[in-house]
This record gives C-alpha cells, sequence and structure tokens, in this order.
RNA sequence: GGGUCGGUACCCAAGCGGCCAAAGGGAGCAGGCUGUAAACCUGCCGGCUUCGCCUACGGAGGUUCGAAUCCUCCCCGGCCCA
C-alpha cells in the first residue's frame, strides 16, 4: 500500500480534502518536516462502540504513523465524564461512571486494534485522560489552568454561545469541558512531547483552547488540525443507515451490514469517500474513480469502498465472507443458493431459526415478516404484501393474505426472504 | 408572580363541536425506471382478530347524543411586564 511521502502528510490531508481548520498552515508544515512529531486525537467514551465518524480519527492517526510520526490515541476517560458540549444543542446526559468504564474498556480495545498497523512506522502511545486527571485537585485545576483561560474568550466560542442564544442552556459542567481537554493538550506536549492535536471540525474551539493554553503555560507553539466532519454530497450527516448508527463493534452492526453499507454509497459520495476513509493512495484513488466512472452500473468505487472499509475494521477474512454474501443476495441467482453458501449466509445475515411445522405450505407469510423484523407490524407486512415488496427465495409473492408454498423450503430447510430491494433474512427451519 | 400566546402523529405544521387516525410539507418505506446510484413518477406511512374495532391531538376531570376542537384545574414552553 503505497504510504505518503514523510516529508509530506499535510499535503496530503489537502489533497484528500481532510483540512478544514488548522493552526499556521506554513510552521505547522515545517514543524512535520523537520522530524517525526507526536500527534494526538482523542476519543471520548461516549458509547460502548466507536462508529464510522470515528474512522476518520483513527486513519488520521494512521496516516501521520505512515509517514513517520507517531500518534498517541487518547480515550477519555475523564472528558467522558464531563460532556463535551461541541455540536450538540442539548446538555448530555451523565453517564454513570459503570456504564463509563465498560465503555472505556469497550471502545480502548477497538483502538488498539484498529491502530495495530502492520508494524510499520512507530509505534502508538495509547493513554486515558483519566490517568492524569483523576487526582487533579479543584484548587489546583482553578489555579493551573483556570488562571490561563478567559471567560471572554470562552464565551465567545461558538458552541457555547449557540446554547446560551437557545433555550437549552448550558450548565456550568459543559461548559467547562474545554478546560480539561486543553489541560489533556499541555499535559500530553510536556509528558509526551505531543506537539500536534488533530480531530473533526466540531473540535476546533477545544483544539485551539489547548493550543493557547500550552502557550501560556509553556511558551511553546503546538499545533492543531482538523477535518470536515463526515458528511454525504447533500450536507446530511453520514454514518447512519436507516437511521440508525453505524457501528465498528460487530455485534452492533454485522461486518455484512457495515458492507453494504458502503455499497449503497451515492456515486457522487464514492471519490471522496474512498480518499477519506481509506488509506489508499491518492493515485490509486484516481485509477478507481476513472473505472467506476467508465460504467458506474459495475459500483467499482463502493465495492473497493466497501472492501476496502470492511477489511480495514473487521478484517479481510470478515471482508471476503461480507462480500460473497452481497454476491448471492445481489447477484442474479438467490432463487437457487448451495447448502455452503445458506451456512455462509447464515452467518452474515440477521438469520433465525424456527419450528418446521411454522414453515409448512400454508403458513402466512405476513406473521414471518414480523417475526424476522422485516416489518415492524402486522399491517406494514400486509402493506409490503401488497405492493409486492416480498420476495421468497427470490421470487416475489404478492397478496395481502400470501403464504408459503410447498418448495419454498430451500436445500432441506433454508428459505430466504427480502423485503424491497435489499432488506434479507435468513429462516432456517428446525426440529420435525 | 401577573399578562399573553402556544403544546397536534418521527419532525415542521393546519384543524378550532360531528364529514378527524386528523390537511399540507419533510423524513421514512414500497412500486415503476435503473445500477443494491441520483433524479423523477406513483402508492403507503398509529395498532389490531382490518367491510369493523382499539389507541391517539401535553395531563386529569367535566359539558355534550357527539370533543383535537367548549369549560375547569394542573404540567411544560415562547414572548411581554414585575
Amino acid at each position: 500500500m503505497p504510504s505518503p511521502p514523510a516529508s509530506d502528510v499535510l499535503g496530503d490531508f489537502e489533497a484528500r480534502g481532510l483540512v478544514h481548520d488548522s493552526t499556521d498552515r506554513r510552521e505547522l508544515a515545517r514543524r512535520l518536516a523537520e522530524g517525526a512529531i507526536s500527534v494526538y486525537c482523542g476519543f471520548d467514551p461516549t458509547a460502548d462502540s466507536l462508529h464510522v465518524g470515528h474512522l476518520l480519527g483513527i486513519l488520521a492517526l494512521r496516516r501521520f504513523q505512515l509517514a513517520g510520526h507517531r500518534p498517541i490515541a487518547l480515550a477519555g476517560g475523564a472528558t467522558g465524564m464531563i460532556g463535551d458540549p461541541s455540536g450538540r444543542s442539548e446538555e448530555r446526559n451523565l453517564l454513570d461512571a459503570e456504564t463509563l468504564a465498560t465503555n472505556l474498556v469497550a471502545i480502548e480495545g477497538q483502538l488498539r486494534r484498529l491502530l495495530a498497523g502492520d508494524g510499520s512506522g512507530p509505534e502508538v502511545a495509547f493513554v486515558d485522560n483519566a490517568s492524569w486527571t483523576g487526582g487533579l485537585g479543584l484548587v489546583e485545576f482553578l489555579r493551573d489552568v483556570g488562571k490561563h483561560v478567559s471567560v471572554n474568550q470562552m464565551l465567545g466560542r461558538e458552541a457555547v454561545r449557540a446554547r446560551l442564544a437557545g433555550t437549552e442552556g448550558l450548565s456550568f459542567t459543559e461548559f467547562s469541558y474545554v478546560l480539561l481537554q486543553a489541560h489533556d493538550y499541555v499535559w500530553l506536549h510536556q509528558h509526551e512531547g505531543c506537539d500536534l492535536q488533530v480531530g473533526g471540525s466540531d473540535q476546533w474551539g477545544n483544539i485551539a483552547a489547548g493550543v493557547d493554553l500550552v502557550r501560556r503555560r509553556t511558551g511553546h507553539q503546538v499545533h492543531g488540525l482538523t477535518w470536515p466532519l463526515l458528511t454525504r454530497a447533500d450536507g446530511t450527516k453520514f454514518g447512519k443507515s436507516a437511521g440508525a448508527n453505524v457501528w465498528l463493534d460487530s455485534r452492533r452492526t454485522s461486518p455484512y451490514a457495515f458492507y453494504q453499507h458502503w455499497m449503497q454509497v451515492d456515486d457522487v459520495d464514492v471519490a471522496r469517500f474512498l480518499l477519506q476513509l481509506t488509506l489508499l493512495g491518492t493515485d490509486e484513488v484516481d485509477a478507481v474513480v476513472a473505472e467506476h466512472r467508465q460504467a458506474p452500473a459495475r459500483r467499482a468505487g463502493q465495492r473497493r469502498l466497501a472492501w476496502e472499509t470492511t477489511a480495514l475494521v473487521h478484517g479481510a477474512e470478515a471482508a471476503v465472507a461480507a462480500q460473497a454474501a452481497s454476491e448471492v443476495l445481489f447477484g442474479a441467482r438467490s432463487d437457487d443458493v448451495p447448502t455452503a453458501a445458506y451456512r455462509m449466509l447464515e452467518g452474515e445475515l440477521g438469520s433465525l431459526s424456527l419450528e418446521r411445522r411454522r414453515l409448512r405450505p400454508g403458513a402466512e407469510l405476513d406473521r414471518l415478516l414480523v417475526e424476522t423484523g422485516l416489518t415492524v407490524s402486522l399491517g406494514d407486512a400486509r402493506r409490503q404484501l401488497a405492493q409486492g415488496a416480498v420476495y421468497v427465495n427470490g421470487r416475489r409473492v404478492q397478496g395481502e393474505g400470501a403464504t408459503l408454498s410447498g418448495d419454498d423450503l430451500r436445500q432441506g430447510g433454508w428459505i430466504l426472504l427480502r423485503r424491497g430491494k435489499r432488506e434479507h433474512r435468513l429462516v432456517r427451519a428446525v426440529g420435525d
């Protein structure tokens, strides 16, 4: 895999559309060219898994690593206790310590796995800001951190202003969040030699505050860099599929679902996503995009995107399986599938087992649809049936009262159900 | 605390005694066209034992043959005054 030239990560970020804001660009470029630096990106444990939005941060660290710099992945055990008001219109509910601890462990595990890399480049450092914030006394904090920060400036921040102007208000706790993150930067600068913090554009305020605080406390000039948030071309937030978040944890979003999520990306977004969400070199992305433009129907862009992201997050083996499942389901012959393929699909799809007698000819399809979760209610199931949205083993069945027929159990016990274009479920008959 | 306007389905928003499961828009789902795109066209879009029934218009009561619509109290929000 071609890595960006060690001397020009910044240029690479720019070429990929990954620069939203940064501290003095020339100064930063000079610093990066001068030699390896330590760069940090934080991840707050707001859930027990990261989601696709976090991929940008993870890849950013990898990009720096490939260019010879030292990445620091920070899990926000302390900041997670407070809640970042950036980009939020409402006060967060504080997570209880237990949930937080669980989340932290889960997220750290994911970060370690995703950043393990291939052994090239400097090793990644994993830190948790609770380790240096936990023992910090309030008075000490107010003297060492608070004294250097201007409330006037804090009030000027976009995230704060929006909340003060609106009806939601802002608690002192969230108002103070930026101080913690700024303090993190100081600590990492002093103890880990960190000279650059990166994050999504919503983090700019927090990062800038950190850069400021480092200067006031140490007189050193450190840097910040943000990328634009992941959005679709139409401006809507990306990372949701059918309203649900797309997670990196396979228990929350299966590798198959994850793969499909990328397969379904709009043409207009493919090039940008390839640049921003994979480690492919820009030349290679250009080649893929050119191929895609030649014959958009083949979805070369989406295929490559799905492959790269799935392999990155779930490993090559899972990516192969997800790809194979997709071939079966979206290929020409989903009405006649070999047993081996059924077994494979069983692991990839939402599948369930039902007693054989429930799947006899005459069994009502509407109930089956509800049971498999393909529709949300019986009424919905009947609507879908009436609209011709339902397929059994790849063949459309129509009519509200549709039932299973004699040969619907394939290879001795599987039924492939589908609603609409792309929702599939596999049902397996068990018992006698 | 006083005044006033408002709280309607996932969101915005009409309705202001029966014809209201509630206009319109958005989102979502499906069908058509396609390429598992986009755009466009069409249909659906509370639940159920579906020619009917149940639950719903901030909450609780009440008036009425009949209430989202009227009355009372309560809760919540905007604005104005203190």
